[in-house]
DNA sequence: CTATCTGCAAACTTTTTGCATTGTA
DNA sequence: TACAATGCAAAAAGTTTGCAGATAG
């Protein structure tokens, strides 16, 4: 009997005594139909559905998330534009190449990930939450063009 | 006959028709004495021997500086913090975990870095100017006390 | 002499906070 | 009916830009 991502989301702002309100059901509903998404798309979308939905009420829920491990974060371009946020099973081994001319972002999946993870958490007796990895340079195309 | 980062710097600028002005020099002579540093740190210990030096100066100068390739920009954390800049080949395969809950930063040396940079250069034909790697989660003191 | 650099002030982007009000349990 | 959560407006933090004046080559 699975639980979905939005009713274990629900039980854990719960035990923490927080509560449900339709923002926080909305938000849950949009973050568990998209991969990875960040606070300023999450608020565009929400707020099609429902036009009183604010920013800084998108940003505190995220951390709420965050914080009861319900999602993770992690940038994925080299310049730290904006944070994303996920469920945590998620392409989690997937990293991104961000072009530093043409802005293209090309997704990379490497095995080398999750041994690196293994090897921190060898090495020092931390609980790893998140690890981010941005690759920048110049892609195929713009590497030709110069 | 070794060309010192300064000189190499220099001629770099003047390479694009770009000028040797006394900020700039102040600026390389600091940069080449520290391993790895933000704009502001750059500005801050900049002031002290020319105290008319601005913070826009000191970034244009980086732009600059990272556009010929003389340094290279990473983040080290995963919050969204500072810009770390360096001369490129030092400390090339180190990264950091950073405690979410007291900030502390375990820098973290791993081969398995080259060698996802070698698996990147070998699946795509990008130009890779910067990787960065940022882990968070719980160092071991704050693990324990939760 | 002229294009590049500079400092200053102000703008910008993303994220956070204070506060009075609303709404959940 | 408490205490958590909300919206609004404003602040914060890091970085960038416009502009008029200074300066390298």
């Amino acid at each position: 009997m699975l639980m979905t991502f939005q009713e274990q989301a629900k039980e854990a702002i719960r035990a923490t005594g927080g509560r449900i309100t339709g923002q926080r059901e909305l938000l849950l509903d949009l973050i568990a139909t998209h991969d990875e998404i960040d606070a300023e798309h999450l608020h565009r979308i929400a707020h099609q559905q429902d036009p009183t939905i604010s920013l800084p009420t998108v940003y505190r829920t995220l951390h709420t998330l965050e914080d009861a491990h319900v999602i993770t974060s992690r940038y994925i371009s080299a310049e730290h534009e904006r944070k994303l946020y996920r469920v945590p099973a998620k392409q989690d081994s997937t990293f991104h190449f961000t072009c530093r001319r043409c802005g293209q972002v090309i997704p990379f999946h490497s095995d080398l990930i999750e041994q690196i993870k293994q090897e921190i958490a060898a090495r020092i007796d931390i609980e790893l939450w998140t690890l981010c990895m941005c690759a920048g340079g110049l892609c195929p195309n713009c590497r030709e063009e110069r």
